[in-house]
DNA sequence: GCGACTTCCGTTAACGTTTACGGTTCTGGA
DNA sequence: TCCAGAACCGTAAACGTTAACGGAAGTCGC
């Protein structure tokens, strides 16, 4: 049924040339007439050569070099992608891939400096934080014009050249989310408003567009106000939604699309209305544990930060291994935590890098796993 | 920092013996003394000897064989973990598998006879459906004691030596479908039925334990009912459900845990109940997906049988290959599918085996979706 | 016409493991 | 005493790729 896959050689024999004729053209080395290139290459395709990883990495055995250009973040988000970035790394089975982290403190502050040593350092690829699209733009066109492929993680960088990007699906979220408000709230009047980080930013335009379109289709009784944008700032989160708070005492929830859900949970305790308040936020972190058990956060969509991290990595090994990759945008599904799964999760990330954990003793020999240590 | 890894010729150098002896012992292959054996096995320990994966595939190339023994099933939810099995099969870089789907028609019809002729067989691993944890789980015993690692997917078969179990979380299934049903349906009084194969599968009592633990804690407006018994059977659903709403007319909400949502849904109408009750189905099928838009169906637990394939496969082929497998107990979080997102999932599904060459040509409209833990 | 250089090409030794084959030495039986 | 067989062990050839080396032409300057 299978015939064995051709190799350099059988290319060679083919052509009447050598072994390295054929590997000098493969990879565009110099050495080799334009002639003989062309004819190595159709022959290549002809035959259907597929090169041998496995030969390929015992010969060779360069180490691939990553680097991890992420924000330190404020809460876990980062952390967890980065966890996700050395799992994937740490689970691949031909170990020579060394990783590289440059985390920048605050946003804006460090990522370009970060972007021009991993590209002057000659890393093999990058995985990257595109927090500001417009200013990251370049310095990405810059490092795929060096030949180093860029994955953006959470957040895109369009027609930046980059190889890929993998978050979640903002459709998913943004419905989800107003589904969930729909249904909560009844079939009552109300209004609902929804903060993000900047309208300047498509992930954020497309979640709100998203929470808006499902809201409007199924959700009529339902109205939602116009965004209110924070900056990623503390204050001026807490302060727009005091404001807002006082400019509509009829509110009826809040989507909170960013990270800075506490100062909007601030607010609303500050105003009074927490309890009238159906309040949906995105991403688990520690400070907000208390606010979903208490009830104060109805429901929070995870992001999945360290499947995005993990994806991310494989996305970009396997180009870098395989010379193309599979899908170049990965949207991933929300989870939805609320009071009754929130131990779930914590259990879940608790579980860090400890990836070794003797599970559970309850079947312990199992009398295959004696293989050696 | 990165000293070279030691090699077999490290170990034999070290001990004055011969690479041979080495991989002999290493491998309890016969032709090697209990002495020179035990030294050997010392020194890998001590010298941390890891085997070069690339070279053992490069040299060996021998094939694994996976038996893959599933439900054919009422619901395309079998055929989504066998694509998920493929697809993870496909994507080892190191391609050396060889899937061998054996299908049976019905529920114990015919997995004794799969598990009899896969180990007669000598496949190097199974991937299973545990359906009847009793019966099955002798077979799976013997599949172990001739050394051949089975991994169950969906439904766990304990004690039977089984390499490991993946599976979507009950906990998380089971509370967040409890915490819907609270949040759907306000503060007002009202009882909850809930629905399943049978209290004797171990992940079913768990969710239905789940559920009416979350619902007692946060929700004790609402009242659960004594579980019904389905067995996946088509008229035995639809009759009890009948019986049921006539039963309780004042009856608010139902929990479908098992594929059999659909003669729920019809007993509902038929009874005239259907617009009164909140109701909660798992999985996601097309027979499904018209009453998800029509708003009949609040929200569905989605399984990921997808992700489950993939997962339960990774896990296997870690095993075969590493000889070691990180964590043996694989729990999933479900997503939730409600109107609006529902096209994003069923987008997902249709890009099935295309996964093959899509060399895209920019930037398509929707990014393509991949799934995972 | 002779070295020095360029351009192209063939050969070969790694990489670490598996596997088959030939050797030892040792045992038991005739 | 000698032979057959077992038990143990060393050697070497694969596997497909990479990378380095050396050789064979051909070109240029003197």
């Amino acid at each position: 049924m299978g015939k064995p896959p051709t190799t350099l050689r059988d290319i060679a024999k083919a052509l009447g040339t050598s072994i390295g004729s054929v590997h000098r053209a493969l990879h565009d080395n110099p050495g080799v007439s334009p002639l003989t290139k062309e004819r190595v290459l159709l022959m290549a395709r002809t035959l259907g050569y597929r090169p041998n990883l496995a030969a390929r990495y015992l010969s060779s055995k360069k180490t691939l070099r990553i680097s991890v250009i992420t924000l330190q973040g404020t809460t876990s988000f980062w952390d967890e992608v980065r966890t996700g970035i050395r799992q994937a790394a740490g689970s691949i089975p031909l170990e020579n891939v060394e990783l590289d982290f440059r985390t920048h403190p605050r946003l804006g502050e460090g990522d370009e400096e970060a972007f021009e040593s991993a590209i002057n350092d000659n890393v093999d690829g990058i995985l990257t934080f595109a927090s500001r699209p417009q200013v990251l733009r370049s310095w990405i066109r810059r490092a795929s014009r060096a030949k180093i492929p860029v994955v953006c993680v959470a957040t895109d960088a369009p027609g930046s050249g980059r190889l890929g990007i993998v978050g979640i699906d903002t459709l998913a979220s943004g419905s989800i989310a107003a589904d969930l408000m729909g249904r909560f709230h009844g079939t009552r009047e109300g209004s609902i408003a929804i903060t993000l980080f900047d309208m300047g930013i498509t992930e954020h335009a497309e979640k709100c567009a998203a929470f808006e379109s499902t809201l409007a289709s199924f959700y009529p009784n339902l109205q939602l106000l116009k965004p209110i944008e924070d900056h990623d700032v503390e204050m001026e989160s807490y302060n727009k939604c005091r404001k807002l708070f006082e400019k509509f005492p009829n509110l009826s929830g809040v989507y909170v699309t960013t990270e800075a859900s506490i100062p909007v949970l601030n607010a609303a305790r500050d105003a009074k209305v927490l309890d009238r308040l159906t309040i949906i936020t995105t991403d688990l972190f520690p400070d907000l544990i208390p606010h979903i058990r208490s009830g104060a956060v109805a429901a929070t969509i995870y992001q999945r930060p360290r499947a995005q991290g993990q994806i991310a990595f494989r996305m970009l090994h396997e180009f870098l291994v395989e010379g193309a990759s599979r899908s170049h945008q990965v949207a991933l599904a929300p989870h939805l935590v609320m009071r009754g799964n929130l131990d779930f999760f914590l259990h879940r990330q608790s579980q860090d890098s400890f990836k070794e954990k003797v599970h559970e003793a309850q079947e312990p020999a199992h009398g295959l796993a004696e293989d050696f240590a």
